[in-house]
DNA sequence: ACTTTATGTCTACTATATTTTACATTTAAT
DNA sequence: ATTAAATGTAAAATATAGTAGACATAAAGT
């Protein structure tokens, strides 16, 4: 299932997919399939979009 | 780094690497990699641990 | 209308998470 | 002392996360 937390907490930061890829150092295509739900990213790599969306794991990631 | 909560949290519910690994569905090494810290695990292993484990992203995978 | 920016999607490639098998060491029990 | 369970570690194989490049579309600005 898609991700809207993160697409909305990218949002209230005014950055594209593209500049949050390039802030977290991964590719757009990345970004997108991981808002898109595709596939599950690393650990590391979503403490990078945490910290910079300013958010927790739990804030973006949980999931019940 | 080594993941020391990860590890407490796995004492405190009285299971082996063995048991947790069966409990999500991986192998021992993977969860013996991740307690010593070697690797980034996928988020949906991090989301099956902490359930299993009854904590929450933020209380096993956090870092500042 | 035209250009630019943001997004969605696809394919083929590369990097790395995870498995399997295996062996050594430690810890706890008998 | 011996046995069994739990852990640490390593190499080779497989599955999948993530890249690079390309094309299409929609929205916004000029």
């Amino acid at each position: 299932m898609k991700n809207l937390k993160l697409k909305a907490a990218r949002a209230g930061k005014d950055l594209s997919q593209q500049a949050l890829a390039e802030a977290v150092g991964v590719s757009r295509q990345t970004i997108n399939a991981i808002e898109k739900g595709d596939y599950n990213p690393t650990i590391k790599l979503c403490l990078a979009i945490c910290k910079v969306l300013e958010k927790t794991l739990d804030e973006l990631f949980w999931e019940d």
